[in-house]
DNA sequence: ATAAAGTGTTTTACGGATAAAACACTTCTT
DNA sequence: AAGAAGTGTTTTATCCGTAAAACACTTTAT
């Protein structure tokens, strides 16, 4: 399972920079050799801080080394771990509502699944109804409160996600290849801490 | 100048959890007390890998450590960055075309537009007539090759720029304030060579 | 008991993005 | 010098997500 690129016409990446524009895919070496590791390869981020710092020598660049590459490395992996997900059928954000009713491992309310997936109400309302359509999810109205209803995996729901998730992260792995153990796990411990500091500041008002 | 949310009736987050269904934003400490460094707070995505881990005991999520932080520190960055820029009256996919523009400080044919901002042909039009017909940027026929036209910044839309970048820069680093000067470089230096392999693998596809 | 307020979900209107097709040329080939 | 291929851009049809409104209740207050 080699991570491969998704093709389509008019489309090659996932839409938006995300960051202060990224950049062509245009490497700065001459001709491409062997795998002769190079080192002084510049990423995308970099050649587009170099760009503004040549505009504007005064402007502290140092922010976009960690937003800009955030974004850029969200876009790269979005694109790439769609295109398995779509093979089974699915789009993203129906993998994350059956995923949600999966790991709870029991039903969940529409309400709750928004709030799982971090979707609006109205999108879960969609989403639900085509699930339900293929069978995938099924609906039990609430004999209390007649306004909810609560779902759950079929047997055929629950056997694609049981099939499809490992998969998923096995191939989230091999994206991962190219950095060793003690870097992934650095990186995510860093990870880890901004995302608390971002929920801290940025998620403050869920609850 | 405070990280503050968007706001918006049905809404809160960005749309898509990314990774393997996130979590809901609800802490797991109990009544909030001041600022006590509990140190053994959970962040989201440590909570959805206990929820799978529980549910397939033999499943080795460790890259969700790193794929799905990534994606919800994207998120949530996206959703507070995106605040500034639309009191602006812009959206992000237009900031990208105006900073393609500006940083690379010279005119830009529509194609070198969208494969600089990696967007699709058909977007970049959208985006140029509507950045056109604000004032922001003007085009030149080329008149060797009538097929293509060379857009620029109008001094008009030059200056939004330049005024709206160190706010935005100064704005992420806000963002980032919760991680001290030598965690910053190191998460900066770790997700540059995540980026660098990923394009390699991935954007093998474009030059 | 009834009205007012609140809550959970769905519907509607609309904007923005995409894939594919259509255009309008230019550049090769013979 | 045509005709065929290729290239850069725009248009079209369609899908998907959102915000706001509408529903369909339940709960609270009087």
């Amino acid at each position: 399972m080699t991570p491969v690129r998704d093709a389509g016409p008019d489309r090659w990446a996932g839409e938006g920079a995300g960051g202060y524009g990224a950049g062509s895919g245009r490497r700065t070496g001459e001709g491409s050799r062997g795998a002769e590791d190079v080192e002084d390869v510049e990423d995308i981020v970099a050649r587009v801080m170099r760009q503004w710092q040549r505009i504007h020598p005064e402007l502290d660049t140092a922010p976009m080394a960690v937003i800009g590459r955030l974004n850029r490395c969200f876009l790269l992996i979005q694109q790439a771990t769609d295109a398995p997900l779509r093979r089974h059928g699915l789009t993203r954000p129906e993998f994350d509502v059956l995923g949600a009713l999966r790991r709870l491992d029991r039903e969940l309310t529409p309400g709750e699944i928004a709030r799982e997936t971090f979707a609006s109400g109205a999108a879960v309302t969609k989403r639900l109804r085509l699930l339900e359509e293929r069978g995938l999810v099924t609906r039990r109205p609430d004999d209390r409160d007649r306004r909810v209803s609560h779902l759950s995996l079929t047997d055929e729901g629950r056997a694609l996600m049981d099939r499809i998730l490992p998969e998923q992260v096995s191939y989230d792995g091999s994206l991962l290849a190219g950095l060793d153990e003690e870097r992934r796990r650095e990186l995510a411990d860093l990870l880890g801490e901004l995302l608390l500091r971002l929920e801290g500041q940025l998620g403050a008002h869920r609850f």
